[in-house]
RNA sequence: UGGGGUGUAGCCAAGUGGUAAGGCACCGGAUUUUGAUUCCGGCAUUCCCAGGUUCGAAUCCUGGCACCCCAGCCA
């Protein structure tokens, strides 16, 4: 059997060295590899990425995947971080099972660790300052000098880290650095800072620590400890790997992880730092982490995209190691892609403009077949209510219309989807000569959208009934940024470079009454107008929907500026 | 006069010495009760540049050029 509807997943650089590692009869148990976030922020699309490599490797090659949170650093870390990053992952459609470990939760065997080197000679307790140990580092050009305290006994160097950990020593007095070269020309080589002092409460271990471990040093060991095969980070670690090798090198372990980096992505009219995430949301110049402008995936998500689109967006823009700068198309084009196929169609009316079509009797409501989805029967169909007055689009009436627009105009004849054929005969103006409403006439014979003398006729729109139709709230969201790369102008602040419409709010929207029900997150495509999906603050009595994005739109295109 | 990395179309990306996949975007055209979807067709005589090796080079060699990353007691 072969599934042809199932994608499959294209290969890249990893996935062979993988593969040609298992020719040569390695990896006997499987593979293993661990997505390994820090606990200081949410997760975004940066991260989906990550996770669809680590885990989707996993799943591939008969292999397990850690979710490690990987938190040494107290000072910036929070329980609801990892609340949310769990969540997310698990959003995304990965499944860690029993593998749900901390970088934290090593901290004694990291200790023990430290101690081996120090034992060795490859460590020692360097009491310069922080200021001092910058200035000793030497420069890009220039080798630096060695600390003083290089040739502290190991004795002494023994006891002082002892004492450290005990809490003798106040933040920033002493730290344990790995004694390597100072006149390595890449710089992480030069006596790399591996312990530092601490007096904070950390997250998960609380205050049973004050001396807390570098990354580059605890990194590798906790892929050690997790039997990880494959330690795949982004490409900006790859002057740390003589650093990683160098700890698995030195200190007494049993399993020897190998660390391959990959190029991060960025998307156009995004930013992806978790930095400068986080001052759009400290700043408020969004609504919060799940703002449904920002790549979180918590802003995804809210913004209607599903896990699914997510996932294929990530296979379909690669792993390689050249830089990343994906078109937003590419994104929009894998939502579009899942929502067209699932999500159910219905009617909803941006901007009303209303219409009474005078030839259909008053008072008189008729039901209305209507289809779920106009290419898969399974979905159904529904009734919706027709009557003497109904509210258009505005943009589909144009009082002095180009031969091109198909749509409403004074004299001609539209298609009201799965309803009737109806002439504009008159429009009437405000006080101020703008258009208030559209007087029509229907064809009776024409009922559900088709004329028996065969006539044609060449726009369909869609409508809602005034007394039937439910008032929304409807939030338009586009391109946070108004330039493709915020961040490339460095003299610019990029927060000078928000896009002012990125949300649009229409309080005065018109939707089919069916769609009361729909649950929070429950996507619909309105049918001409885009993916919408139904906001977390919607109540039956305010209904909010989000705008996922538009449906393509070759004439709007055609006919813009 | 440091080290590490990357250059294939507008944006991604396969390609691993045998004559440039695929996706997005774009441009046609067909079908359509969504100007949607779907479908068909077009879109690199050339792979950063210059030499060289070879019957044959995006792939190998030499020399350039461009861009990205690194000087936290962040990750």
């Amino acid at each position: 059997m072969n599934d042809t509807s199932k994608s499959v997943t294209p290969t890249n650089f990893i996935r062979q060295i993988i593969e040609s590692e298992i020719a040569h009869g390695c990896h006997t148990d499987g593979i293993v590899t661990r997505f390994p976030p820090e606990p200081n922020g949410h997760l975004h699309i940066g991260h989906a990425k990550s996770m669809c490599l680590n885990f989707g490797l996993a799943e591939d090659f008969a292999g397990r995947c850690f979710l490690r949170f990987d938190d040494t650093n107290p000072d910036k870390e929070s329980p609801e971080y990892v609340e949310s990053i769990k969540t997310d992952v698990r959003w995304l459609g990965f499944n860690w099972e029993d593998r749900l470990t901390h970088a934290s939760n090593y901290f004694p065997q990291l200790y023990d660790w430290a101690v081996e080197l120090i034992e060795n000679g490859k460590a020692f307790i360097c009491s310069l300052s922080a200021e001092e140990i910058r200035a000793s580092r030497g420069t890009l050009t220039e080798p630096g000098s060695e600390s003083p305290f290089r040739i502290r006994p190991v004795a002494e160097s023994l006891e002082l880290f002892e004492k450290m950990r005990a809490g003798d020593f106040p933040d920033g007095s002493h730290v344990l650095r790995a004694k390597i070269d100072m006149a390595a020309p890449n710089i992480h080589m030069r006596d790399p800072t591996i312990y530092r002092i601490r007096h904070s409460t950390h997250h998960n271990t609380g205050n049973r620590w004050c001396i807390y471990p570098m990354y580059g040093f605890t990194h590798p060991l906790s892929d050690a400890i997790e039997g990880v095969t494959h330690s795949l980070c982004t490409l900006e670690f790859e002057d740390q790997r003589p650093f990683y090798d160098w700890v698995l090198d030195n200190v007494t372990i049993s399993k020897r992880p190998r660390q391959i980096e990959f190029s991060r992505m960025s998307l156009d009219y995004s930013i992806m730092s978790k930095r400068l995430l986080t001052l759009l949301v400290d700043e408020n110049r969004v609504s919060g982490w799940d703002d449904p402008r920002l790549p979180t995936l918590s802003g995804l998500r809210r913004r209607g995209y599903t896990p699914r689109a997510i996932r294929n967006f990530c296979t379909r823009i690669g792993v390689t190691k050249n830089e990343q700068q994906i078109e937003a198309s590419v994104l929009e084009n894998c939502v579009r892609e899942d929502l067209d196929k699932n999500a159910p169609r219905a009617f909803a009316v941006m901007d009303p403009l209303k219409i009474v079509i005078e030839n259909y009797p008053q008072g008189q409501v008729e039901q209305l077949e209507a289809h779920n989805h106009p290419n898969d029967p399974n979905m159904g169909s529904r009734q919706i209510s027709f009557c003497r007055e109904i509210y258009i689009d505005r943009q589909d009436f144009m009082e002095e219309a180009p031969k091109k627009f198909f749509r409403l105009a004074p004299g001609r004849e539209v298609r009201l989807r799965y309803a009737y054929f109806i002439t504009c005969t008159s429009v009437i103006h405000d006080s101020e000569g703008h258009i208030s409403e559209l007087r029509c006439s229907y064809d009776p014979e024409s009922r559900g959208g088709q004329s028996p003398d065969g006539r044609k006729v060449k726009g369909t729109l869609h409508w809602v009934s005034v007394q039937h139709a439910l008032d929304a709230e409807v939030r338009q969201y586009d391109r946070l940024f108004q330039d493709a790369n915020p961040l490339a102008d460095r003299s610019k602040d990029f927060l000078e470079l928000i896009n002012p419409d990125s949300k649009a709010v229409i309080t005065s929207s018109k939707v089919e009454p069916g769609l009361i029900n729909a649950g929070a997150g429950k996507s619909f495509q309105f049918e001409r107008v885009g993916y919408f999906c139904v906001d977390p603050e919607s109540t039956p009595s305010h209904l909010v929907f989000n705008r996922t994005v538009e449906l393509r739109d070759s004439w709007g295109k055609k006919n813009r500026p």
